[in-house]
DNA sequence: ATTTATCTTAAATTAATCTTAAATTAAGGA
DNA sequence: TCCTTAATTTAAGATTAATTTAAGATAAAT
């Protein structure tokens, strides 16, 4: 396991970094939140433990930051503040868990199991182009700040497209594709379908990523 | 150390806040049972110390009525009587420990500090999202101050789509991953559990926590 | 063994999505 | 240009999926 520690106490750092490593946790440390800041997208961590009072930056304003980047890393917050108030506040920012100070090492590392445990099984998945983002994991279209819920078909329908990007795929080539080879279905169903898609697609961006090529099919540009 | 005391005699009580403050021990004095009570979740204390014997709500009521909230707390109580079958009505009701009056100060200090180090038996173990706390060791999901017991199929399920909040996960896959994979139940039993958690996360809350991505599957937003 | 709690199933209801048809618009060829 | 064909658009109807309720089955606890 390896994790990221940030910590600007020199005693407890130091402390931790070696007896963390005896149970075979690899620790790199962090002397304040900004130094935390610029590791923690230099390697890939399992937990990132920050302490909550800390110089430049503090563990909660990091905290508060990566999830506003969208950051998913399981974190935990260690903190001196034994109100009930700060931990509320430390978890509705997105705190995974927390420890009060003093703290013993065997519960701290109890917790750091605890929290590598639980593996996610989806790994992102998105196709990316020309700043759409179709993500597959939420069913949704993004571009910028802007997003869009896809339905069953739709995904199904503008992933074929966007992952053939460039190409011309013909309309009896996408029907076989989505609905089926012997599904009987309107060839009509497949105009409707790209129609929902075009004014999902123009809602995030006005534009149209759907070219038509008249007589044979579709195409995203 | 931080100690809540519930003791309804004015000499008793402030002789302890004194003598104990002198220890480096912090104390919040209540005069009976039912001040306690509205303190107990006001902060976080390393001990509760109840007087068996008190107006408004007797010590051992209090216990009780802690233990039936889940409260976790270390609690020592304090009593007259020294017949054993109060002492083990006592301990059967979830104390930690019990001491009869009159005592040393020392001796209280002694088993003070033995409650504090004692080791936890069950760490902690939760999952924090948006304000919910899904705790794994006693089966509940609490919001604020309200709490609800989640059955065995429910916590799985529940704890599963928060590990993965944010995404979508397929219908067959909660099947597999919560019923197994050799598992032949009607697919219609998911739907229920899901309703059953929607029903108790909403009598905390009133939001619904888990939404539906039709003809994929669910997602805790 | 009996009670209690939990899980599972079935059936009815509700809601979302898909499909169709028909009207409209645009493109290409005579 | 006009006619033919293909694509777009709209809205309503059909279909499928999800929700809900309640009752029966199973498992757990006393």
């Amino acid at each position: 396991m390896k994790i990221l520690l940030a910590e600007d106490d020199e005693h407890l750092g130091l402390l931790l970094t070696r007896l963390l490593k005896r149970q075979n946790i690899n620790v790199k440390w962090a002397k304040d939140g900004e130094e935390a800041y610029e590791l923690v997208y230099k390697d890939n961590y399992d937990v990132l433990v920050f302490d909550w009072m800390m110089p430049k930056l503090s563990g909660i304003d990091l905290l508060k930051r990566l999830r506003g980047e969208k950051h998913q890393g399981k974190i935990l917050l260690l903190t001196a503040k034994d109100a009930i108030q700060d931990r509320v506040a430390g978890l509705n920012s997105g705190a995974d868990d927390y420890l009060v100070k003093p703290f013993d090492v065997a519960e701290l590392v109890a917790r750091l199991y605890a929290l590598c445990r639980r593996k996610e099984i989806y790994t992102s998945n998105t196709i990316n182009h020309r700043g759409y983002v179709l993500d597959a994991n939420s069913y949704s279209l993004n571009y910028k700040d802007k997003s869009v819920e896809l339905r069953a078909k739709e995904y199904k329908l503008l992933e074929f497209l966007m992952i053939n990007k460039g190409q011309i795929i013909p309309r009896d080539f996408l029907l076989d594709r989505i609905w089926g080879l012997e599904s009987d279905v309107t060839d009509n169903n497949l105009d409707v379908h790209i129609r929902m898609l075009r004014k999902k697609i123009s809602s995030l961006n006005d534009e149209d990523l759907i070219t038509t090529v008249r007589g044979v099919g579709y195409c995203v540009k």
